[in-house]
DNA sequence: AGATATTCCTGGAGGC
DNA sequence: TGCCTCCAGGAATATC
């Protein structure tokens, strides 16, 4: 499912065609995704040329030489394909390049988003207003400070955006069970030595995923089609009763209503 | 305030 | 074969 490398690799893709091209037409093929797509995006978008890309936590930016930008979440199940043979189910938006090149976004959950948003004026749209620090650049002393206090499973905060801003429940499960630490634990009784491990282990884990042009799991593909393959390299997530690799077993619990994979032998 | 539960949605898997 | 239930994912919202 799209996190943070996903939606890396994503914008990747993306820019190879669309950095610099202008846009020559977009249709919604729905009026919504998880929230409504805005009435004038294909009036804003029509015309305008492609400034850059980037990426802030799980979103995807497109800005344009109009001021806008473009933010899309993949929520769990979005993903882009580039030039495609025929429209699918769930594809819910197109763009078109004047350069002959096609963008579609399918997603069949319907959890993500497109916003428009001027590009003076993000650090203050309310979704991003909110958010943590990138997990890169993230060091120990900051993430200590951030949880400060809370009793909370080191597991949850780490999921919650605010505290640090692009982990889902993947690579939250692979940074624990690398730094060797218990997805239970009370996030404020983590001391400095094991979130010095931590930290690291989140930037490897993500630089890895990255490297590796995102996991695919169940639906997720890169924007020319190829399929990602570092979910062979999991650990832990989703490999409930196999060995870790480590000698240990792995286990399923339940944390938030959501699926916690850890090594008990090895997480503590 | 923090912690927890619920909601959105579809499709795939597994049970009978 | 079909019908049923359960589960996955992210984040906003509601409720304790």
């Amino acid at each position: 499912m799209p996190e943070l490398p996903e939606v890396e690799t994503t914008v990747r893709g993306l820019a190879r065609v669309l950095q610099g091209q202008r846009i020559s037409s977009v249709q919604k093929r729905r009026p919504d995704l998880r929230r409504a797509l805005p009435q004038d995006l294909g009036q804003r978008l029509t015309g305008a040329r492609v400034t850059g890309l980037g990426r802030r936590a799980k979103y995807g930016l497109v800005d344009t030489d109009r001021g806008d930008t473009l933010v899309f979440h993949l929520g769990m199940s979005g993903y882009w394909r580039v030039d495609p043979h025929e429209l699918l189910k769930h594809d819910h938006f197109v763009m078109d390049t004047e350069a002959g090149r096609r963008i579609v976004l399918n997603d069949a959950r319907r959890f993500g988003s497109l916003d428009l948003v001027e590009t003076a004026e993000l650090g203050d749209w309310p979704p991003f207003k909110a958010l943590g620090p990138e997990p890169f650049g993230l060091d120990a002393r900051e993430l200590q400070r951030r949880l400060a206090g809370r009793s909370a499973a080191i597991k949850l905060l780490l999921l919650d955006q605010r505290i640090v801003a692009g982990l889902g429940n993947i690579y939250v499960c692979e940074a624990l069970y690398r730094a060797g630490i218990h997805p239970r634990r009370a996030g404020g009784s983590i001391s400095l030595d094991r979130l010095k491990r931590l930290v690291p282990a989140i930037h490897d884990v993500l630089a890895e995923a990255i490297e590796a042009g995102g996991s695919t799991l169940k639906d997720f593909v890169s924007p020319d089609g190829e399929l990602g393959y570092f979910s062979k390299a999991f650990a832990v997530y989703d490999r409930e009763g196999q060995p870790c690799g480590r000698g240990g077993t792995v286990k399923r619990i339940v944390q938030g209503g959501r699926s916690t994979f850890y090594c008990p032998q090895c997480q503590h």
